[in-house]
DNA sequence: ATGGTGGTAAGACCA
């Protein structure tokens, strides 16, 4: 089984791009963040034509999160209001008996601002949320907007004090992290200067100045089944790109 | 590299 996350910055923007990676990835299932698509217009027909069902929640211009999957979903769960505060960032699907929740951080802006406590608050409910599921089979990916360690982003010592790398962001990723999660990309590569973001801007993506953003996360048992997880960083280099590559994980289930 | 680019939507706002 494989399962892939992609923050594609606007589902109408990357549908080409998408369907490329669909048709040479073949992912099983995929989760994809800042679709700015309402659901009334929400390309299902497209996705079904490929042979993908789908789960979606989006609203338009800002956030937006669906699922796509080869496998029927046994559950599909949209009602977390009281985390995301009517924004759109969170939909949790069961696949083969595995419980996947594809979120959208929020960005914070600015530390210190009312978005960044917002994005405290949002972190610790997710895991006090998630923390009744992992001990069964949980995966949870997405765009985090936290870099965890130094060694995920390119110059640790400036952005230490900057929006996703700030302590109280990394802590708040960690204490998420230790209620039993594994990093599958972690799994296999230990090295830093691994992206999964880098700025439009500057010429960041040529320079390799970016951030690793994006995840998939298992529960324990699970990640032992996991069998690789890389960076698609090719889909970032491509004409058009979003300013995310997506995460590819394959397990032998 | 404190400026840059890109998406949405029609002038800013968000990232």
């Amino acid at each position: 089984m494989r399962v892939a996350t992609w923050n594609v910055n606007s589902l109408n923007a990357r549908l080409e791009p998408l369907k490329e990676f669909l048709e040479t990835r073949h992912p099983d299932v995929v989760a994809l963040q800042e679709t700015k698509i309402e659901d009334e217009n929400f390309p299902e027909k497209f996705f079904k034509g490929m042979g993908y069902n789908c789960a979606f929640k989006g609203e338009k211009g800002y956030n937006g999160v669906a699922v796509l999957s080869r496998f029927e979903f046994d559950a599909v769960e949209k009602n977390f209001d009281w985390i995301e505060n009517g924004q759109k960032r969170l939909i949790m699907v069961v696949v083969k008996g595995i419980k996947i929740m594809n979120a959208y951080f929020p960005h914070g802006k600015m530390i210190g601002s009312s978005y960044y406590k917002f994005k405290l608050d949002f972190i610790k409910k997710l895991g006090e949320y998630l923390k009744n599921y992992v001990s069964n089979a949980l995966i949870i990916t997405g765009d985090f907007n936290v870099a965890m360690e130094r060694k995920d982003v390119y110059a640790p010592d400036i952005m230490q004090y900057s929006i996703g790398f700030s302590d109280a962001e990394r802590k708040a990723l960690k204490e998420l992290y230790n209620t039993g999660f594994v990093d599958l990309f972690r799994m296999f590569n230990e090295e830093g200067k691994q992206y999964t973001w880098w700025d439009y801007r500057a010429n960041s993506f040529k320079r390799n100045a970016g951030m690793r953003l994006d995840y998939i996360w298992a529960t324990k048992k699970l990640a032992e089944k996991c069998r690789s997880c890389h960076i698609d960083k090719e889909m970032r280099s491509k004409p058009k790109p979003s300013d995310h590559a997506p995460i590819i994980a394959d397990f032998e289930i």
